[in-house]
DNA sequence: GTCCGCATGTAACTTGTTACATGATTTA
DNA sequence: TAAATCATGTAACAAGTTACATGCGGAC
């Protein structure tokens, strides 16, 4: 399992709550390795038994408190572990692409619609990591950061990619819907 | 759920046993859908509970007998009715792009190592979705095959993107491994 | 006074994975 | 005679999704 390698990954890079994991996973990590709160509290609680991570308890005032929860040695010794293990390519997963399978059956337009909707939203995606590669990766970087940019570098291709096959399945099938 | 759906589409175009099924989820849909025969034969089940596929037993000799399915007016109804309906738009979960994020910790030969494996995975999928490209969608295609390969079109272009990212990060982290 | 952000969880359910189980026929 | 293909399933478990639940403080 993957998500919990995600969060020795992220949690190794700083320390945080239950709740400030969720939202790295709404930002960065999440670009790549989407988990929502429920899953990252019920991971956390598992990793805890495991000793991998410990959690503190800390109060805040204007705030509720949160439970800050940091790596241990058990918890990097098992990222390392899982770093010099091989694993599965991905792949993509699209529903998308089931849709226009089964195009036949389908009303044009309405496919057509959700193909452009589908682009607007890559697109949109793409914007913000471009936007984000610009603010935070100008220039040369190193370390950590540089590792942080070739991700994102990913992102930017897949979704790249992405935008320029719904161009493609647009004209094909814009052009002559036969 | 989709993988339904996938179901719907591949018996729509053609009937068949949740065996024949796995094995196209192996081939052509399920490159952008995977599926394992344990899921195939549950859902199959549940969908025969719901009306939208009936199965018919046939039997076969020097061969198991074997269970042939096909959509029914239902079905098709509720393919219709999944077909016009927004869905969400697909995004990549790549565990090569958490262990990269967490190479700080981890042995580089051994992540480089990691990274060029995938790269050759990846290449390879490229070389089979080209030549099945090659195959059955030389010159201009038409109706239901024009579909079919414009889902194929996705996969290369994403196998591509793929490819391309692994070679990024390996120039990255060779050339200048700080 | 209503909505947003912070903060943590439980419960139910759906999907996906892995292991086990059987057994005939064809091919190497 | 061993392995691969055809053919269908059960069971246990892991992971992901959706809905529900609570409550304070600050901003508008």
């Amino acid at each position: 399992m993957a998500l919990e390698h995600a969060i020795l990954v992220s949690l190794d890079e700083r320390d945080g709550s239950g709740y400030e994991l969720a939202r790295r996973f709404e930002r960065s990590i999440g670009f790549f390795w989407a988990a929502t709160h429920q899953q990252i509290y019920r991971t956390l609680k598992r990793m805890v038994g495991e000793g991998w991570v410990v959690g503190v308890d800390v109060a805040q005032d204007s705030r509720p408190d949160k439970r800050v929860y940091s790596v241990t040695n058990t918890g990097r010794v098992e990222l390392r572990r899982w770093l010099a293990q091989p694993g599965e390519p991905s792949f993509l997963r699209d529903e998308l692409a089931v849709k226009i399978r089964g195009a036949e059956r389908a009303d044009l337009p309405a496919l057509l619609a959700e193909v452009e909707r589908h682009r607007a939203a890559h697109a949109e995606r793409l914007v913000v990591y471009l936007a984000i590669e610009e603010r935070d990766f100008a220039g040369e970087v190193r370390g950590r950061a540089r590792h942080q940019h070739l991700v994102l570098r990913g992102g930017i291709r897949a979704e790249q990619a992405l935008v320029e096959w719904c161009d493609e399945v647009l004209t094909a099938l814009r052009e002559d819907p036969k």
